[in-house]
DNA sequence: TTGTAATCAAAGCACAACAC
DNA sequence: GTGTTGTGCTTTGATTACAA
């Protein structure tokens, strides 16, 4: 783990990436990196934001891909907060060959509350696994850049379908709103009826606004958070599959046994002994 | 923007295979 | 024998295409 600068919340560094967390009235000086993508996300608050003498207002979750060489400079407002991740230009260009620079969007749509909680979580991993656990470490930072190619590509559950107008993504307060309930409460029963009741739409309108929204259904974005919580509790906890399965909110262990297999390319008990 | 109806995926239940 | 993990089959409800 590296300090960063004096005003940053959290600076952790590995060998193809870095983290950093800035908040409240955090700036710092117009600076380029010559071998790493920077990707700047809003989750509180605005972020003022220039690059290559083009100024940005970011929202909370309007992401903007720095590339290597591009000089930038930010400030936040008061009461804002920003996560930073960089990473080496080779890092990501698995699919693309050594030499092929990355092709996606400058501007990404990231769901702030959703990346607050793995930035979270990836720096409690590194700082507790770097140096005792390596491979755990190691483990974390393919975890980042898969969900960084998976957002930049457009194949994540978030991957920046929001409408956009101009230069500006457009929010939907009401959908933001079902979106926090959801991320408090994937682990119980959750009904379509009680989210477009949240949202204050009917029940066909909203699970086309949501899926517009996210790119995914109600129901679909659901799993997958309890899936990715799965993934975390199989790595960290000795619960048996099926009591983690019942935390989850899953009706059974065999129909957790089932989704999971489905999502992610395994069944429970071979992603445990797998290590992964 | 809303509702209907068809389709399909997830839920629920029972049970088999396996390890201890 | 008991607990855990995985599979088969039917039912339920979420999703989607289409119409108004």
């Amino acid at each position: 783990m590296s300090s960063g600068e004096a005003e940053m919340e959290m600076s952790i560094r590995t060998d193809r990436m870095e983290l950093f967390k800035g908040a409240d009235s955090f700036s710092n000086q117009p600076h380029n990196h010559r071998h790493f993508y920077q990707f700047t996300v809003p989750v509180q608050g605005i972020c003022h934001f220039t690059m290559d003498n083009r100024p940005f207002r970011l929202h909370e979750g309007d992401g903007l891909v720095q590339h290597p060489g591009a000089e930038h400079y930010l400030h936040l407002d008061d009461a804002s907060s920003v996560i930073i991740i960089k990473f080496r230009q080779d890092a990501l260009q698995l699919d693309n060959g050594p030499n092929t620079r990355p092709e996606f969007a400058e501007r990404q749509w990231m769901n702030p509350l959703d990346l607050s909680r793995r930035f979270q979580h990836w720096t409690t991993e590194l700082m507790f696994t770097e140096e005792k656990e390596p491979l755990a470490a190691q483990e974390t930072e393919i975890q980042v850049l898969h969900y960084l190619k998976e957002a930049l590509y457009g194949s994540s559950m978030f991957d920046g379908k929001l409408e956009n107008r101009g230069n500006h993504f457009v929010r939907d307060v009401h959908l933001d709103r079902v979106l926090e309930y959801m991320h408090e409460c994937y682990s119980s029963a959750v009904s379509i009826e009680e989210l477009s009741a949240i949202a204050g739409q009917s029940r066909y309108h909203f699970m086309r606004m949501f899926h517009a929204y996210t790119g995914v259904t109600p129901y679909q974005y659901l799993l997958r958070l309890r899936i990715e919580d799965a993934r975390i509790q199989l790595r960290n906890s000795s619960a048996s599959i099926a009591e983690i399965s019942c935390s989850l909110g899953f009706s059974s262990a065999s129909q957790f046994h089932r989704i999971f297999l489905k999502v992610v390319g395994l069944t429970p008990g071979e992603f445990r002994r797998s290590g992964r």
